[in-house]
DNA sequence: GATTATTGGTAAGTATGCCTATGATGAGTA
DNA sequence: TACTCATCATAGGCATACTTACCAATAATC
């Protein structure tokens, strides 16, 4: 088994690289400049409003010196305000802006629009095959990543 | 469907991002340093000795303007040999040294290791459902990439 | 209260991965 | 032959992603 094409990281690296061209055409396509990665945490701090910036990377598994970047130029977009929380100092609390709230929605069509996209080959059995076995596959080895995912709290049980 | 972690596209990035930091666990544990992308390059150039760099970003599908530091890389490891082609001297031939050759030879068991740690969460069926459903997938919608891939020419019928 | 450990955030460094632009070369054509 | 067009490679720029190291602030311990 030399033959890379046949490799599943092989084939998962080039799967993503397509998912994110295909995501920043659709994305384009209505007007707006957001990476991937911009779109998670954009979506995630208006699902969690208030969360810090170690808690939201692990919310959408990145890495936590990554994630800093990307809230920088989601500030710099003027759709999400940074503020030193009361509670912790060292803690930077993340709110969407009005603004950031109309990208949000904005963009919700095209990633819609691009997830179906991306799965374009497959049947509606074959998709729902696919999105469950990536999910088996990748909780399985979720803590052999650097930068795991870590379930949210919920908000009134601990 | 607001929820991302149910979207192929985030769940095929979180995959990625752990099948490359098993990769990079595995190679390391048999004292190499290799990513990724540089050892699909250098098998690929194993497998085709004396391409040129756009002949080989196709084979991989990478981007052409990408490929130039990951051979950078192999040659400063000496695993590479870049020659001005003397058909074409615009072109960069690339061929493996002996150091190459040895190090593709060492690193395969731990690339094999690798591919079976990243399914780990599967068992066989479901393996081969992944991956036959991943081929499918990304076949579908090759050509939207940025680098589509090529597949190779075969040396005796053009 | 002082020391230690932990945690949130950032910074610098390396490696993809894409873009656009540019230079060098080759091929085709008037 | 000269002009045009396409192609190979590189350079600079931006955005992930990760590493290690560091600072600031909190928490835990003595």
């Amino acid at each position: 088994m030399t033959d890379i094409h046949a490799m599943p990281g092989y084939l998962v690296r080039r799967f993503q690289q397509i998912a994110v061209a295909i995501f920043l055409e659709e994305v384009a396509g209505v007007g707006l400049e957001l990476t991937p990665v911009q779109f998670a945490a954009l979506s995630m701090v208006a699902a969690q409003p208030g969360v810090d910036q170690a808690t939201l990377a692990g919310l959408i598994a990145y890495d936590r010196s990554t994630i800093g970047g990307v809230v920088d130029r989601l500030v710099q977009k003027g759709y999400v305000a940074r503020h030193v929380a009361g509670r912790d100092r060292r803690a930077r609390e993340l709110r969407l802006t009005p603004a950031g709230h109309r990208a949000l929605e904005d963009v919700l069509p095209a990633v819609a629009r691009a997830q179906e996209s991306i799965l374009s080959g497959l049947d509606a059995d074959e998709r729902r095959v696919l999105i469950a076995l990536l999910t088996k596959a990748t909780d399985a080895v979720n803590e052999r990543s650097r930068a795991p995912l870590r379930a949210a709290a919920s908000k009134d049980a601990d």
